[in-house]
DNA sequence: TTGTTTCACTAAACACTGTTCATTAACTTT
DNA sequence: AAAGTTAATGAACAGTGTTTAGTGAAACAA
């Protein structure tokens, strides 16, 4: 019995060897750089090792995707401990596009990477996407319910500030901000944040 | 200088034919399966052959994003013929979001696709790209100028209902609205593009 | 017409991906 | 100590983008 729970113990430091140099290849380098072969160099295996411990490279990217995940959750930690609903869900959104712009290659990787998302309805990674998704719609429906909004149809309210917020952060992350010089845009992003804040305010 | 034109007009019709078949594969197959060898397969030519009329894989993917920001032109041409602008700038949003749903292929092309912009700068799709953005900032000015909302930051305003857009776009696009059941979804977007407007009524 | 040059085209290769499999070597069990 | 199990790997396969040496035909010069 020792033995074999030695070699689980085994087997799951492994899987996190692997994860964790995936991980640090991905910061590195970004989601190009990273490779089977990459991995397997710098943990010093081969790459034919990789497969025993994760089926395939997407196995691998749901690792990361979910590592993202728990991120995004951390650093929106701090929103959900404020107590009025309008203050939270600002707070919610103003670190939720804070995340994308200080972390664009997760976001990248949690919202606008072409993956394989079949399988992942069955994630850890989408059970925590959906929780943080389930808070952001209890905020807006608390804000409801107190009357900050005249309009009562909180999934679209939800919806309408989401697509915002992810069309800020995508158009950042994918660097379609060109047309705006350099200096302009952080500026431009602060306002935009700003105005559907006022926006929101008079709905 | 018979042959030499004969010869230049050989040339343009081979880049033709590479970027329509690399168009139909795209449609067909989507950016995945469009490789060098199934361009080269579908015109009946060798793969190097390719490389004698565009300089990598790249300058394909280049011509093609051109097209389809032509084809996104296209598609918002009637709001341009609206006189007034208010209702210019809400039939413009609506085409804009109409063509990404009915086109994902296509908008991923455009504002989705991690892409070598380095020099997108200086491409006619760039340009082209930039013209419609012109317009649609001349739009909201227009707006501005009629009084149509209280808040006078152009920039800003344009740039907000963008993200709105495109952040609606993108979830549909990169599939995130899995979350919202199916028929619910093209609701949501009809619902959320609604408010905006309302949004940006009393803005 | 003949010899030379130019040019479109391609087969074959290279380097790089993800992935598989037979073999080896070490560990575990008997 | 022998037999069985298993972790690890080298070598390969198939699929990418891309380059290069070479071939044959077209264009040109005599």
């Amino acid at each position: 019995m020792s033995i074999a729970t030695r070699k689980e113990r085994e087997k799951a430091a492994m899987r996190r060897l692997i994860l964790d140099a995936a991980h640090a290849i991905f910061k590195e380098n970004g989601y190009d750089g990273l490779n089977i072969r990459s991995i397997a160099e710098r943990i010093e295996y081969s790459p034919a090792t990789i497969y025993l411990y994760y089926k395939d490279k997407n196995e691998i990217f749901y690792a990361l995707q979910y590592e993202a995940a728990a991120a995004k959750r951390d650093h929106l930690l701090p929103a959900t401990l404020i107590e009025n609903p309008w203050e939270r869900l600002i707070a919610f959104g103003r670190l939720y596009v804070d995340f994308g712009l200080k972390h664009p290659d997760w976001y990248d990787l949690l919202f606008l990477t072409r993956a394989p998302m079949e399988h992942l309805e069955n994630q850890e990674c989408w059970t925590l996407g959906m929780a943080t998704h389930a808070f952001f719609l209890e905020t807006v429906k608390a804000c409801v319910e107190a009357r900050y909004f005249k309009s009562t149809d909180a999934d679209t309210i939800a919806f309408t500030l989401w697509c915002h917020a992810h069309g800020l952060v995508s158009l950042f992350v994918r660097e379609r901000m060109r047309m705006y010089p350099e200096e302009k845009r952080a500026g431009l992003a602060r306002d935009s944040f700003t105005m559907i804040v006022k926006m929101a305010e008079s709905l």
